[in-house]
Parts: structure tokens; sequence; C-alpha cells
DNA sequence: GTCTATAGTTGGATAGAC
DNA sequence: GTCTATCCAACTATAGAC
């Protein structure tokens, strides 16, 4: 309809595959799809960008960048006792409301190892997940007042993993109970692998 | 070229859709890539199948009954020292050896969880998974000699996720080293939740 | 049972009017 | 910058000859 720079038209248009994608999976977001939610016509697509493998990676970094953990600011404002029960419970709450969200992460994470457009893309995701989670490690130690035993890149790719694996069940069984129990568990565990700061 | 009796061609054409689907990813499954791979006609699968939904159910279906795992062959003949280890490294070996077979089941789970037509078929992976977890953990158990002083299903369930998460991470970065540790991992503190089973 | 031919969709991409 | 119209390729599925 109106007018807009180039810049916020990709906003908006990136904005517009993120919700077909996450609501429709993958495989169903066509470019008439995002252009019929977008409410623009089909070539403005093909306007502001090549193809639509650039309109997935632009989806891809959108979801990554705003993934700048909800967990972190939950983890900001807790006594330490509550700490690490509160960041895990702040991200079963984040899973648990944005599931097809998620579904969208590891669609896309397979997508980018088949096909070559899309390359790096799955790899970006873990680096972004691995970074985080040292985030949240070295939030929690810092706030609790321990130091790790195991070198925290360790402990992040653990963490990491088993989030993962935890929540790719979930998405299939929805066993909310049994997501907190392993991700609960998971925490306890890697907890047990600091021991007290030195008092500086 | 030869008339074949339905049921010999039904496996021939399953074949053929497992290997198409291995190599190129379930979105590159066509009915044409199948017959072509089959090197049949493509009125064939039509006849063979009802849509395509069917015959992709076969192929989980076959990827799952055949997923009788390798893992519990190579508990059978080891001495008990070397019994958790090696079950382990039989699975980083069927891993790598064959990576896109486990990114196909991944892709087979997302789409079920999309398409009704699939709908079921990630819950059957999941329910095979547990099961097959569950022997293992019974026959090492046996092997060893001690009992589980945590209930096997949560073992199971602990065991698949871990796994799980670990074989994704391995599937983006293809660190071997870092597949292998974790695994070890994993079965290390699992093992630590037996006690000496008592003499009988 | 097997094949060819084709119907009927749908999707990515582009050309050209406005 | 935006929209309509259209091209072309690929797909699922079926009809009907053999």
């Amino acid at each position: 309809m109106t007018r807009l720079p180039i810049d916020q038209r990709r906003r908006q248009l990136v904005r517009a595959a993120l919700v077909v994608a996450t609501r429709e999976g993958l495989d169903r977001t066509t470019m008439r799809a995002i252009a019929a939610e977008a409410d623009v016509a089909l070539g403005v697509l093909h306007y502001c960008f090549t193809d639509k493998a650039e309109i997935l990676r632009a989806v891809a970094e959108h979801i990554h960048t705003a993934g700048l953990d909800v967990a972190l600011a939950a983890a900001g404002h807790q006594p330490p006792d509550r700490l690490v029960a509160s960041v895990v419970e702040a991200y079963v709450a984040m899973v648990v409301v944005a599931p097809r969200q998620y579904q969208l992460e590891l669609e896309l994470a397979m997508a980018s190892l088949r096909d070559p457009e899309l390359a790096g893309l799955a790899a970006d995701r873990q680096t972004t997940k691995l970074a985080n989670a040292r985030s949240v490690l070295d939030a929690v130690a810092d706030g609790v007042g321990l130091v790790w035993t195991v070198p925290v890149d360790v402990l992040a790719r653990r963490l990491t993993l088993e989030t993962d694996g935890a929540v790719l069940a979930w998405l299939i069984d929805r066993d909310d109970e049994a997501l907190a129990t392993a991700l609960h568990d998971t925490a306890g565990r890697l907890r047990a692998l600091g021991r007290p700061a030195p008092r500086p």
C-alpha cells in the first residue's frame, strides 16, 4: 500500500516470514504465504530480497539475535538461593509459551545442513546457544558465589546439549513435568560442579 | 520392468524412498525421485501406496523396527568392565557412519508435528527409543551385576534425551571427540546410579 | 501389473504497467 | 516503489492404453 523505506520494509517482511514459519512450519513458508501475511504484493518480496533463501537467513538471524536470553534477564534480580531454579523456570516458561518457534529453530538447522544456500545457519545457532549458555553459567557462578571446577566451555556444551534434548522430547510428548524435572536435574548436576569462590 | 508381487514391490519402494530421503533430505524426497531411484514408473508408486504420506510412514516404520539396536548386539559379548564403554562406542560408530539417517529421523519427527497425515510418527520414534534405552540399561545392569537405584524409565528418558542432544550437536559441528566425551559422560553418570546387586 | 500421458496445483521468479 | 500479470518448472495424482 504505502511507500516505505526499504530497511523498514525488510523488517516488516522478516517479521511476517517469522510469523508464517512459526505457525505453518518451514516447508509451508512460501513466498506467497509471506506476502499474504505481510499484506503486500508478491513482487515486493523479490524487490526486497534476491531470493527465498535470503529471507530465511534473515529470519534465522532475527531469531538468534532476539534470543538475547530471557533466562539471563531472569537471572538479574534473584536471591542466590533461588537463582538456579528461577533461570530454569524462566527457560521452561519461554519454551512452553512458544513451542512452535523452538521447533522452527530445529527445522532451520536441519534445512541448513542440507541446503548450501542456508549453510552456516545451524552453526550460527550453535554458536549463539553456547555463548548464551556461558553467559548464564557466568551469571549463576557470580550470583551464587562459586567457581567452576570444569572449564566453562565444557559445561556450556553440556547445558545446551541437555536442554536441546529435553526440549526436543517435550516437543513430541508435551510432558511439562518431565521437562521441568530434566532441566532441574541438569541444573543440579552442573551446580554440583562448582566450588565456593575464594573471598576476594 | 518385471512383474512383482505387491508386498515385495512395496519393500523395494520403501528401500528406495529411504535411500533418497537419507541422501537428499525429506523435502526433496518427491514421488518422482523415489520412482527414479527404484527405476520404476511414477504410476507404480501410486499403485502401491495411496499417497506420499503412506510411503513416508512406511519409511519411518522401517527405520524404527530396523533400529533394533546395534548397541544391544554390542552388549551381548563383552566382559563386564568393557560393557558400558563398548555400548557407547557402538552407538557413536553407528551415528558417525550414517549421520544422514539420524538427521532424517529428526526431519521425520519435525514433519510429523506439523502434518496431520504424519501424526503419531514422532511419538512412535520416542516410544521406540525409550524401549531401546530400557533394553540397553537392563542388559548393562545384568552384565555388570547391579540394580538401578532410580526407576529405569527415568534413566531411559535421560539416556535418550542426552543422546539426542549430543547427536544433534554433532550433526552440526561434527566434533567426534565432543560426541564421544558427552556420551561417555552420560554413561558414567548413569552407571553411578547403580548399586551392586544382592547375590541371588 | 505396468506404463505413458496428462490433468490440475502450487511455487519461485520476472517483466512491465503505473 | 508498488502492483498485476505471467512464465516456467516441479510436484501429486489419476486416467487409460497395453
